[in-house]
DNA sequence: ATAGGGTTAG
């Protein structure tokens, strides 16, 4: 639940930035197809765990090695054409290979990420009578568990008994692993309860480690650590992935302390740490600013012999880079290659970054030339920096020639891509072109979502045309993409723009009724446009009420009420509410101090307000 | 040398 409204107020805090928030780093999952409806679903939980785990239950033995074997190499393949040919020649080889290296092929395919490939495969293999084995039957559960179809997973499952194999232990962590994959939490813990009541298959360490990190991506970090309890009190001994996977988890949440104090924990106990343990922790301070923490950590791997490695540095370099501290970053980059740490495409997209941030836009086209003439791959990653980067310094065009590049060079454009060039043509004022590419995103396949509709809505609206804004607000809908707080105040800030001011206090009252909570940009559109339509005593309601409903005004809100007053020429009131901005911490923004300076000049405030918006 | 788990970049 606090995953989720994390994510909510990540979300709406991205406000329109286009392609590089956070939101990226939540976890989670993007789902693939709903598992279709298998008449077996049912047959699992009941009948077959019920059977299996019946106490006294005689079962035949498991094949552990096979005796002997005619591998004299190892199947290992770079993708799935490789794979394919490999296979096709494997099935005209006389006599046909065994099944074990048909299963090397399977598990290489299945590493690939081809799941659907995989049950292909072994369907080819049924037809032509190459009779699977208990392995085979793991890779296409383990499969099937990938492609979300837990139904498929437990229909092979059945399969086993009437070939005459058994499930191990192998067998039910795949299926646990799948059923975290689907969200089915209670029903992967069930499996485990199973194992350890009966004692007929023990969860060994990849079990709970499979648990462990299921319920750390659903944010239960305190779930996972009674896992962790509940193995150290004898259920099976804890290793250092399993300290690692909870570490990272309390590190994603910021959760800093804890962290440390579990990492004290775990070599208390004897457990070494390892060079993953200190990348994780030096990521975890390096997310919250703590730099000095973060040395600190680096120095006590390197004097524990624990070789800081291109992960390492990677957080380092790009942390670096975060801060606006570019050069500190490559001097970073050039240790690495002292160390005989070679920088790889992660180095490269960062310190890319690093340049867009701060409009060195020459200098970011120079490392990714660098890296090219390197040898490495820019990934769809690295155009989108580059692009992100033009497009925000106002170089659409540059933005344009590298989408064109990467889309020649194979590489796909995705909905990061055409949201970062969407946004740049919209913040150039050429919506047509936008909108083209809209279009264009579509054809090529790539959905747009909820930040896609925020963009171009907030193109349409500030281009004054709200008819078209609106029927696009409804087509999102109609897709079933929820609008989110920034969708909402994009609107609200488009009817505010057309005039409508009524219509916009309106769809504001209405966000609560939707669930929708404003944040302090949808306060601050709200009060700018009823200062605009010179509802000054409305917006000064607001702003208090802000404040009441847990939401603390920004700079930006207070230059917008401050110039609401002065506009109606309400000076002390705009001069006492100058003081408590800078009190807050502060300052007056150039258009603020324009209008301050302007008045100083004509005499109409007390010239002590020019120490403050100083 | 047949199957299952952990870390980094938007």
């Amino acid at each position: 639940m606090l995953r989720m409204m994390r994510a909510a107020t990540i979300a709406a805090s991205s406000s329109l930035k286009v392609g590089y928030g956070i939101g990226s780093r939540l976890r989670v999952k993007v789902r693939g197809m709903p598992p279709l409806p298998c008449p077996l679903r049912n047959f699992t939980l009941f009948r077959f765990f019920n059977n299996y785990f019946a106490p006294f239950h005689s079962r035949p033995s498991y094949p552990t090695k096979s005796t002997k074997t005619q591998l004299h190499q190892l199947v290992k393949v770079a993708n799935l054409d490789d794979a394919l040919r490999l296979f096709d020649e494997m099935l005209q080889m006389r006599p046909l290979p065994s099944v074990v290296r048909f299963n090397q092929v399977l598990t290489q395919v299945a590493k690939l990420k081809h799941y659907s490939a995989v049950i292909s495969l072994n369907d080819q293999m049924g037809l032509l009578g190459i009779g699977p084995n208990a392995y085979t039957q793991n890779i296409i559960i383990n499969c099937f568990c990938h492609l979300s179809q837990m139904g498929f997973s437990l229909s092979v499952l059945g399969k086993f008994f009437k070939l005459g194999f058994e499930p191990n232990v192998v067998t039910f962590n795949t299926l646990i692993n799948g059923f975290l994959l689907e969200d089915r939490e209670a029903d992967a813990v069930g499996i485990l309860n199973k194992m350890m009541e009966s004692g007929n298959c023990k969860p060994d360490v990849f079990t709970f480690n499979i648990l462990v990190k299921g319920l750390c991506m659903k944010g239960n970090n305190v779930g996972a650590m009674q896992l962790l309890k509940r193995m150290e009190q004898g259920a099976c001994n804890p290793d250092v992935v399993v300290y690692n996977t909870i570490i990272d988890s309390l590190c994603k949440d910021t959760l800093v302390v804890d962290a440390l104090k579990l990492f004290s924990e775990m070599t208390s106990q004897g457990i070494a740490p390892d060079v993953i343990t200190y990348n994780t922790l030096i990521h975890g301070v390096c997310k919250l600013g703590e730099w000095k923490e973060a040395v600190r950590l680096f120095n006590e791997m390197v004097s524990k012999g624990i070789f800081p490695d291109v992960f390492t540095f990677n957080v380092l370099v790009d942390t670096l880079c975060k801060e606006g501290l570019v050069g500190e970053a490559k001097s970073k980059v050039e240790m690495m290659t002292q160390r005989d740490i070679e920088p790889n495409t992660v180095t490269y997209n960062s310190l890319m970054d690093g340049y867009c941030l701060r409009g060195e836009m020459d200098e970011a086209k120079e490392v990714f030339d660098i890296m090219l003439s390197k040898g490495f791959v820019a990934d769809t990653h690295s155009y989108n920096i580059l692009i992100n980067g033009y497009c925000k310094h106002k170089r659409i065009d540059k933005a344009w020639i590298l989408f064109l590049d990467m889309s020649g060079g194979g590489l796909v454009p995705n909905t990061v891509t055409y949201n970062t060039l969407i946004d740049g043509f919209c913040k150039r004022g050429r919506i047509h072109d936008a909108q083209k590419l809209f279009a264009t995103m579509q054809v090529c396949g790539q959905l747009p979502d909820v930040q896609t509709y925020a963009i171009l809505l907030d193109g349409l609206c500030k281009d004054q045309q709200l008819s078209k804004a609106i029927e696009l607000f409804e087509e999102m809908k109609g897709k079933r993409l929820d609008p989110n707080i920034v969708v909402y105040s994009i609107l609200i800030e488009g009817l505010c723009i057309g005039g409508k001011v009524e219509c916009a206090k309106d769809l504001f009252s209405s966000l609560f009724s939707k669930g929708l909570q404003p944040n302090v940009r949808t306060f601050t559109i709200m009060i700018s446009g009823l200062c605009n339509a010179g509802l000054i005593s409305e917006a000064e309601q607001l702003f208090t009420e802000m404040e009441e409903k847990g939401c603390s005004p920004d700079s930006c809100t207070y230059n917008t009420i401050i110039r609401g007053f002065f506009n109606k020429n309400e000076t002390s009131r705009a001069m006492r509410l100058i003081h408590e901005m800078v009190e807050r911490g502060w300052s007056a923004d150039a258009s603020t101090t324009e209008l301050i300076i302007d008045l100083l000049s004509r005499d109409k405030v007390d010239p002590s307000l020019l120490a403050l918006i100083k």
